[in-house]
This record gives C-alpha cells, structure tokens and sequence, in this order.
DNA sequence: CGGCTTACG
DNA sequence: CGTAG
DNA sequence: GCCG
C-alpha cells in the first residue's frame, strides 16, 4: 500500500493512547508508527505527542490525567506543552504515504505538570466520580455489547408476562388482543416476532384492503361509509384528546411517510405545517381502518385536500412511497439537519446554523471544528450522542426509576413516582426517562427536594450530568392561584448511568406536590399533540388554561373549582389524573390511547 | 383571512 | 433559541 | 395545511 513510507522522525517524543483500540490493532498501529520512524515512548511522561482514537478535547484531558499527567489549559511556569493528535490523522497519512497536515488533526492542545508519579499505568483517581465512570471505556463497550444481546431475549420474554402492579401497564396486553389480528405491529416487532416467529402476515407490504394488479390499485372492499366511521370521525372532531390513539395504527407505513415530511417542515421551522401534520397524523393514527381511498382520507378531520392527494399518491405508487419523501431522504441538507437537530441542546436553528452557516455535515465536523462553540449542554449531547439514540428498554426505565425512586423515599419517607411520558403510553423503547414523584403531604414536596435528590444521586454516581436544575418549589402560591412566573414544577434535566446496561441515560425528574399530581400526570404522559389539543381544548372550550400544576380560570388565575387533581392518602396517583381529565369533560382515555406522536 | 400549546431558562 | 409533554 |  504505502511504497514511499512516510517520514516521522521529526516528531516529538509520542505516545500511542490505546484507549478504543483492542490489543492487535493497537499493536498494528505501533508498529507503523515505529516504522515511519516516528519516536514512540512508553512513558506519557515523556511524550509530548499523543495520538489516539478521540475525538473530545473533554476526553483527552481525561485520558492524560489518567496517566498521571496534571493538566491545565493555561501556561504554567515548567509546565509542557502537549498536543494529543486524532488517530485518523496517523492512519489516513498512512494509508496515502502522504503526510496529512497535522494542526488539522490536533484535538487538544494544553499544558501538564511534570508528573509526580511517572508509572504509566498508575491511574490517579483524582476525579473520583469521572473516573469510575470513564474508566475502561472500550473494555465496558465490548461487555455492554455481549450483555445486550444475552439480554435483549430475556427481557422481550420477560416483558410479556411482566406485572408492573403500580403502572397501568397490563393494558398493553389489551393492546395485543385488540390489534392481534395482523396489521401493522410498529413498535412491538420484536415482542411478537418473539411470539410468533414464523408470521409474515404482520408485516407484508400491501393492507388486506387493497393490492396492484397489473399497476393497478384495485380495492378489495365497498368505500367505508360515513356512518360507519368512529364518532369522532362523524362529528369532525379534531382534538386528539377527546379520542383513543393507540400506539399502533393499520396506517403505520403512511403515517410514517408524513412523519418525514413533518420532520422536514420542522427543520425549517415551519410552524404552519407541523402544525397541520401533526394534527393530520394524531388523526391517522387514532383512525382503526386501513385507509382505502382517497376520499375517505379527506372525511377525516384536520385532513384534506394535500392529504387525500399524498395518500392517492401512496397508494397508487409502485412501491408505497412518496416522491418528496424519497426526495428529502436522498438530500444531504436534510440528512445533516436531521442529525444535528438529534443532538440534545441542539434545535431546528441551531442545525441550520452548523450546517448552512458553518460547513458541518458530519458530527465528526461538529467535534473537530466547533467543539468550543458548543454550548455546555451540547457539548455533553454530542458526547453521549450514540448512547442518547440508543433506545431505552422498558425493563431499563424501571431500573432507573427505582433507583431515583428510592433515593427519594430515603430524603422523605412515603414519596413515590410513576415513570410517565412515553414509557407510561406503552412504547416498547423510549429515548428518556420521566419521572414524577410526589408525596401526598404537600410540605413533604418543598424545600429544594430535587436538588437534594440530585445532589444524592450524583455523589452516589449514578448522575453523571445535570443539565437543568429548575428552581425549588414555592411554597404556598401555587396551591390556590396560579400566577404567572410562579407556574414551573420543579424538574431537573439530567443524564443518568443505568447500572446494568453501562449507558448514559436522559433522565426528567419532576417533582410534584400533590394538589398538581392529577394535572401533572396528564400533562406528562403526552403524546405532544394530545397535549396540545389538551390545551386548545381547555382554553376553547371553557376558558381555562390547562397546565401540569392544574387547571385555571383565564381571568381569575385561580384554580378551577370542582376539577380536584389532588393525590389523597391511600389512593393511586392515576385516580387524581381520572379526576382531573374528566373535570375539564373529556372522557377517560387510557396513558396507551394517547400515542398521538 | 386569522389562528395555530405554553412556559422557563 | 431549545426543552418538556 | 386546515378550520371557522
């Protein structure tokens, strides 16, 4: 490969970081670097050159300390300067025989201490929680790996039969039943593949309802009739909150369709159309029929004229697609964007701006060019990046709540939490953790009790971050009126490391007092469009402005009388949710009938 | 043709 | 502007 | 984009 090997030999004294390199290819690696003459050291100490496979300034700071380097960003008297170069520089150069220019390579850059202590491998703790948490990063990669798999099948068996005797979670059952006539099984395919490995009849192409036969479509069945449709369908009612909305839909391949148009209009941040896609979508997903025909599309409400077309479109297409969906997916500002608006901290703006603005296409850009431009919490997005994406397991929010839930029962006796948000809807992977906790003695939820628990967590390690610490609960106003300023439960953002699976975790902890834990219930579990339509519904309909800490006249601030979302002794949190859900006239709709997306 | 959830940091 | 449901 |  390299015919003209390249020349080393006038680096400074280099160190190889082995850190993300598995024994062979780090032995590799090193004797590439000895053969481009390149003056390897077995003593960080020594080095003033690092080469390792790291992307995060954060990170090499890390990895140097670890070998008992004291470093600082400032110039200090003897202090040396060191650099610590991506690996990618090293092997790319290698690959091409040409020298590739270091100073864009360079990934930290910043001073050490002569060590105290020059034995390489003498990891001194002095950041006790970081390094327990950062230590052995590859090894802990490589486990987690082997024990995901080992348990990804346990834990899909295990979660069928599971009894979760505070949650309403046995409905999920109920969802199997309802829906176990084949349809689309979005978001529990593994849990029926498990159960039923040789069914393909979940998951073909083309509805029972209709199917191309010599291109073209033919309908199977007479077009569905007005009267026959859902009451909600007939009334033209378009609150997704006055509706069930299961999780799963016979429409899940078209709704997905627009899910990418809407992710498309929200990176434009086009308020207008995700407005009327989301509207459109909690529509379609709340809608039990396989859709047929284009006109039955538009007698749905907050669908019409663009939606039946898209349908039409979809439908008559050779292989159910849509030209502009297929368009956006094969666009690389739409894959850039999307990326980075994945990013916690990053928005809609903030894509654009790295990407239009900046030059960004990869995280990779976002790491090398822009890593000091990040704010805080962007920062620690993009280094949990992976493990933010990867889902969470039901199994796996439990343990996490159970730990904050505990944690919280040792600061005050007889607080309790319910996991809300997604997990509480019944989706089988979730991307965070929410969890309320409340007391129902109201003094029992003052006085700064998050940050207490927060402040447990951390020393315990299991919080690794905090991203947003709100402010500690007042004591007294929010029990009668609500006055503006005064109206944000206290929560805390932060990122947890799940103990059994190693990941770091986004976890919401929302601590509710309990006049508010029917209301915060309701407005915790979602989905984002039932809570907005929630919303609309309130003010619309009666005047009221509905939020997580109770429902409120609009001229008077004060609370509602007779909608009591107050959490009793001796009763279940969801029954204070039930009081409050049917005080502002809707009926009771199950957390898994929310699944508006 | 105006309106579209709403508040905090 | 970004986050929360 | 859809509604009133």
């Amino acid at each position: 490969m390299s015919s003209t090997p390249l020349d080393l030999s006038h680096l400074p004294p280099t160190f190889l970081l082995p850190t993300r390199l598995a024994q062979p290819k780090a032995n590799e690696i090193s004797s590439q670097l000895r053969s481009c003459k390149c003056p390897l050291t077995s003593n960080p100490a020594d080095a003033s050159l690092f080469v390792g496979d790291i992307n995060m300034p954060k990170r090499c700071e890390f990895e140097l300390r670890g070998r008992g380097l004291s470093v600082c960003s400032k110039m200090a008297p003897d202090a040396k300067k060191v650099r610590v170069v991506k690996l990618k520089w090293f092997t790319e150069s290698h690959k091409n025989s040409k020298l590739l220019p270091i100073d864009e390579y360079i990934v930290f850059a910043g001073y050490v201490q002569p060590s105290k202590r020059p034995s390489p491998m003498s990891s001194e703790q002095s950041e006790e929680q970081e390094g327990a948490l950062e230590k052995d990063v590859a090894e802990r990669q490589l486990k987690k790996e082997v024990l995901r798999r080992a348990r990804l099948d346990r834990v899909r068996d295990r979660e069928e039969k599971e009894h979760d005797t505070r949650d309403d979670i046995r409905k999920l059952q109920d969802m199997k039943l309802l829906y176990a006539a084949g349809r689309r099984r979005r978001g529990i395919d593994g849990l029926v593949a498990m159960s039923e490995p040789g069914s393909e009849n979940g998951t073909r192409k083309s509805t029972p309802e209709y199917e191309e036969r010599q291109g073209e479509v033919v309908s199977r069945v007479r077009p569905r009739l007005l009267k026959e449709m859902p009451d909600w369908v007939q009334q033209h009612n378009k609150y997704s909150c006055c509706r069930p909305t299961p999780l799963i839909s016979p429409n899940a391949e078209f709704i997905s369709l627009l899910d990418t148009i809407k992710l498309s209009r929200t990176l434009t941040s086009d308020g207008v159309g995700i407005r009327a896609y989301s509207t459109k979508i909690a529509t379609l997903q709340a809608y039990p029929y396989p859709l047929v025909s284009p006109s039955e599309v538009s007698l749905l409400p907050g669908c019409d004229g663009k939606s039946s077309a898209l349908f039409q479109e979809y439908m008559t297409s050779p292989d159910h697609s849509l030209a502009v969906v297929r368009e956006l997916e094969k666009s690389p500002s739409f894959s850039a964007l999307k990326l980075f608006s994945s990013i916690w901290g990053v928005g809609p703006a903030g894509a654009r701006e790295f990407f239009y603005d900046r030059g960004w296409k990869t995280l990779e850009d976002v790491v090398d060019h822009g890593w000091g431009q990040l704010t805080r919490a962007q920062q620690i997005g993009v280094k949990y990046f992976d493990e933010f994406q990867s889902p969470i397991s039901r199994n796996e929010a439990r343990e996490i709540a159970a730990v904050v839930g505990k944690a919280a029962g040792k600061l005050r006796a007889g607080m309790d939490y319910t996991i809300v948000g997604g997990y509480r809807r019944g989706k089988m992977e979730i991307h965070d953790v929410d969890i309320i906790l409340s007391h129902t003695t109201h003094t029992m939820t003052t006085g700064g009790v998050v940050k207490e628990l927060v402040l447990e967590l951390e020393a315990s390690g299991h919080i690794t971050h905090t991203l947003h610490l709100g402010r500690e609960l007042n004591n007294t106003t929010t029990i009668n009126t609500h006055s503006y300023g005064f109206d944000s439960l206290e929560k805390a953002l932060v990122v947890f490391l799940a103990p059994t699976s190693g990941l770091h975790r986004r976890v919401d902890i929302i601590l509710v007092p309990p006049v508010s834990v029917g209301s915060a219930l309701l407005g915790w579990t979602g989905g984002t469009t039932f809570e907005r339509d929630l919303r609309l519904w309130c003010d619309k309909e009666h005047g009221w402005k509905f939020t997580s800490e109770g429902v409120f006249e609009r001229i008077t601030g004060r609370r509602v009388a007779g909608i009591d979302g107050t959490w009793r002794v001796g009763e279940k949190m969801v029954e204070a949710e039930r009081r409050v859900m049917e005080g502002v006239g809707l009926r009771w709709l199950e957390p898994c009938e929310r699944c508006t997306g």
